[in-house]
DNA sequence: TCAAAAGTCTATACAATCTGTAGACTTTAT
DNA sequence: ATAAAGTCTACAGATTGTATAGACTTTTGA
């Protein structure tokens, strides 16, 4: 039941991007940088990102003083879309997943003990991951920081 | 955030050794038949109940008439229990684990917005999980049987 | 115009884990 | 004594996870 490194990279680079800099404004930052302050081997990091830019998450710019930076307002992306364009499906089991459903084997699915179970077990993580936003989670830590006085 | 194979056929082999028979009472079961009837390859089976049964859920006889059977009544056996004994711990990351915790490595954990999360979807899976006996599921599978006219 | 800074893309290597198989052994009932 | 059952250890093959390498393209600005 882990996040992947994969997984666990993408989220923290995805975060680092989505907090605003002095302006408000979400910044744009290079690799290097993130991999740096987030201590991410620099290239398994550039693999990450480029596929969260193919998925439409993220826009690039090259050259001098480019780098990565949000497609879109960090209220609008989802931590369950990064997700799944890391490590695949939220799902526990196969035969519970709504974006990629398959079938398990089982001779009566409808009465499926693990499939009752895992199908509750996935509505509850999707109700977290998939209603959550880059912004949401910034948010949270502003008032977390703020409450401890850092 | 997947379950392994191994998890996925402890749990229907606890799940069937849960299911009481005519006589009301939890039956004792050979791994042959556990494995034709869930189509589980039967070596990798033996080594799924091996361990469920070091880990104290399962009791087992040997010799004609043996097999396997529940420890405790079905009541009392928690599918949070038996995913940990085969699949490790629940949590989605080290950080966030009650059993298995283990530094994440982020500057401040208080304020890690991952962490903050990843929290949550543990809590979520937990809640679940270690709430729900393996006689809560058999309890479902009946009325829902009941419900379908199977 | 060219050098440096940045991202792009593909291939590959290595290790860990997952899934499964093999076989020799022990215990028990009849 | 024999057959039916579980016990235990080793290992093999495939897949996935993690990471590195290197050659390429785009952009800026001196």
């Amino acid at each position: 039941m882990r996040l992947s490194k994969r997984g666990e990279y993408g989220l923290r680079a995805m975060l680092m991007l989505a907090t605003p800099a002095v302006d408000g404004r979400t910044p744009i930052i290079q690799i290097r940088e993130i991999s740096e302050r987030e201590k991410i081997p620099g290239k398994f990091l550039e693999q990450i990102l480029l596929a969260l830019k193919n998925a439409g998450v993220l826009h690039s710019k090259m050259g001098v003083g480019g780098g990565y930076y949000l497609a879109r307002p960090a209220s609008e992306i989802i931590l369950g879309q990064i997700i799944r364009v890391l490590d695949g499906p939220i799902a526990p089991i196969k035969c519970v997943s709504q974006m990629a459903y398959e079938a398990c084997g089982c001779p009566d699915e409808e009465t499926c003990g693990l499939r009752l179970i895992m199908f509750d077990v996935r509505a509850a993580m999707s109700a977290i991951l998939d209603e959550t936003s880059l912004e949401d989670v910034t948010k949270r830590v502003d008032a977390k920081r703020a409450l401890l006085g850092r």
